[in-house]
DNA sequence: CCATGGATTGATACTGTGTATCACTTATTG
DNA sequence: CAATAAGTGATACACAGTATCAATCCATGG
């Protein structure tokens, strides 16, 4: 198992909550740093074989309550991971030809998401707002 | 199996794709168009115990591929199924609560969409917009 | 140094969701 | 009625995710 360190803040956000950054943690992490991609956990599996299933799961979970990681709906409407690497509020661009998945911010969606809200009746508690887009610069599959 | 004549659109939507209005497909479409909550097939299948699941889960395909169904993503990213009453494009809104699904159009959605498009370098070829909800008026599982 | 206890891990079994296959039935059409 | 296509059900399979439990790792105190 390869052991490069990701970057500091992911093992902060680890250790903010409690919980070690252990070998299997980084290598969770510094691999995920290297994808520009959506994943599967069963994917990453195949690419750390040395990291038991159950494991692959917990860690991506625990990432996602930590919040460095984020799932996302595909077009087709299955569920993709995808590392966080900002820590604001966001939505999700995914290419549907190479599955890279882009962050984006667009203060635009929180104003229709107001005006929206106005007309409900009732609360509105979230939202999901998923762009699909042919990037445009898919790498031959380079980024793998 | 018992057999209340589903809306007409339904039966013309499978029609004119060249696929027969069966007994089965029938049963289905009615009962879809008593509920409310999003369905899950596995769903159905306790309440059309009669029904094989392979084909439970063929039909909606097809209802999905006619549109005349919709594949939603909930809050945590599993997915539901909903039939569709209206057949122009839409949005879901889904109570956290009781699980109801509404469709609603805004315009100012797509509007953002333009905006966004055209920041965006690549083509933007779908979206996904979701609202989570508390409706307000969930029925105690009433209308279950 | 050793014991202890909590956190982490891996193997495994299990549930849920969806697809593929194949034999059987039903409808249609000549 | 025979031939054929469409639809159906049983089953097996693949994939996603959870639960359980024993084993391991690691910090701590004696």
């Amino acid at each position: 198992m390869e052991l490069r360190t990701p970057r500091p803040h992911l093992v902060a956000a680890l250790e903010d909550r409690g919980y070690k950054p252990t070998a299997r943690r980084m290598a969770i992490a510094s691999l995920l740093e290297q994808k520009h991609e959506g994943f599967t956990i069963e994917g990453l599996g195949k690419e750390l074989p040395s990291v038991g299933r159950a494991t692959l799961y917990r860690t991506i979970k625990l990432f996602l309550e930590v919040g460095i990681v984020c799932k996302v709906a595909t077009m087709d409407g299955a569920r993709v991971y995808s590392l966080s690497r900002v820590d604001h509020h966001h939505h999700h661009s995914v290419c549907v030809e190479c599955g890279a998945v882009e962050e984006f911010k667009a203060a635009a969606v929180e104003r229709v998401l107001n005006a929206i809200s106005a007309d409900f009746q009732g609360e509105v508690v979230d939202h999901r707002f998923e762009l699909y887009v042919n990037c445009g610069d898919c790498p031959s599959d380079d980024e793998e």
